[in-house]
DNA sequence: CGTGTAAGGAATTCTGACACG
DNA sequence: CGTGTAAGGAATTCTGACACG
């Protein structure tokens, strides 16, 4: 399911990051939530799988402007 | 997708159905979104099948509480 | 660099009610 | 019966910033 659906507050359940991790890592252009006419972000469960991903990649070492590189073939154009 | 994910707003986006109206059908037992702890509302892409069917059904003449039979086999308990 | 937090505002959602029919 | 709406409150999310390191 790539339709984005899920405002942070879930995502933030889903992943177990916090808002704030979780708005940094689109800062660092490793996600790309959508956006309600408010300005609210929405995510898809490929979202919350690719945050799962970015995590554990940063604990593994890696920086944010690595896994940008890492991530690109999940930017599927729909 | 079962899980409960998606607020209201979303919901009537994906639906086209108003608020009112989506609250309405829960108030008669014909689906039951999950709860965040601040109350709101919590749906999953099945709820938003299944309020499509419902309001397809009231358009055809059928009432909530004649529909609420027919949308038994839905409620599966994970 | 990656993340925490307090700050103030804006948008979202909630409930109960009155309305129409 | 099914749905619209105005009302007031509570919870959510947003941005920009200061902090640490």
């Amino acid at each position: 399911m790539n339709s984005k659906v899920m405002t942070i507050g879930t995502v933030r359940e889903l992943t177990g990051l916090t808002e704030r991790q979780i708005r940094y890592y689109e800062e660092k252009q490793l996600i790309f939530p959508d956006r309600t006419q408010g300005r609210a972000r929405k995510f898809s469960f490929e979202d919350v799988d690719i945050l799962k991903e970015i995590h554990t990649k940063l604990q593994d070492g890696f920086h944010t402007y690595e896994l940008r590189k890492s991530l690109a073939h999940h930017h599927v154009r729909s």
